[in-house]
DNA sequence: TTTCATACCTAGATACTCTAGGTATAGAGC
DNA sequence: GCTCTATACCTAGAGTATCTAGGTATGAAA
């Protein structure tokens, strides 16, 4: 796996705030991952401009599996400590696709407005 | 003033987070405004997608006030209740400048993570 | 055996927003 | 006069996502 950190810009968390949920379903769509991986993909991804804070993101975790829109297994591979997976539910599914297309309009919106 | 309620969709406040400060410096940018008119007019150009809160709002103008980035002063006319207007301060103007900034480079990165 | 990356977790603070109230004025209608 | 509505301001306290600042444990490398 390599990580590219560019980071031209670092992102102001309080503009992403109320998508971190949309992030992990999104992840989570395109297959089974464990925590820790999550944020490292999130980093990997937006090439070093946003880092998913640990505690932000298994607060995440916690509301989305008790929303029932994911649901968790601990794995068997070690490379480290213990990894505990977590797969999109049906519900999950829905509420991504609600939240992107709320995204999108909230962008049309915001363009109007900032 | 003629204001048109369309509103095809609502929008989720959770998205707009964070975005207030910047809604409403971009309003006082364009010269000085009083509170109510401020949450009329944010209503009447997303075409009713959005109506700001009056309580945030008023929160939103203590923080700016605050922080220096505008000034308030009461006006004469009366249509009702006493008005109180807002101008934006020169720093009020680089903040906006900086989030609008952030702003661009927030949905590039949310692009790649939505 | 020490260090580092992996991998998980939590309590409490912070900060923006919302709920649910409140006050006061001016004008229109009866 | 009286009521109703729109205008115009304000606040206390609750809610909630995020962050700070810790913690535990494993395995591999030095």
């Amino acid at each position: 796996m390599y990580i590219v950190f560019m980071s031209e810009t670092k992102l102001s968390s309080d503009l992403l705030r109320g998508h971190t949920d949309t992030m992990v379903l999104k992840l989570l769509n395109e297959g089974d991952k464990y925590g820790y991986e999550i944020s490292k993909l999130i980093t990997e991804k937006s090439r070093g401009a946003y880092q998913l804070n640990e505690a932000t993101m298994y607060s995440c975790l916690k509301r989305l599996e008790r929303e029932a829109c994911i649901k968790s297994y601990w794995g068997d591979e070690t490379n480290g400590g213990r990894r505990k997976y977590y797969s999109i539910t049906r519900h999950g599914q829905d509420l991504y696709v609600q939240n992107k297309e709320n995204w999108e309009n909230a962008k049309t919106i915001l363009s109007k407005l900032l």
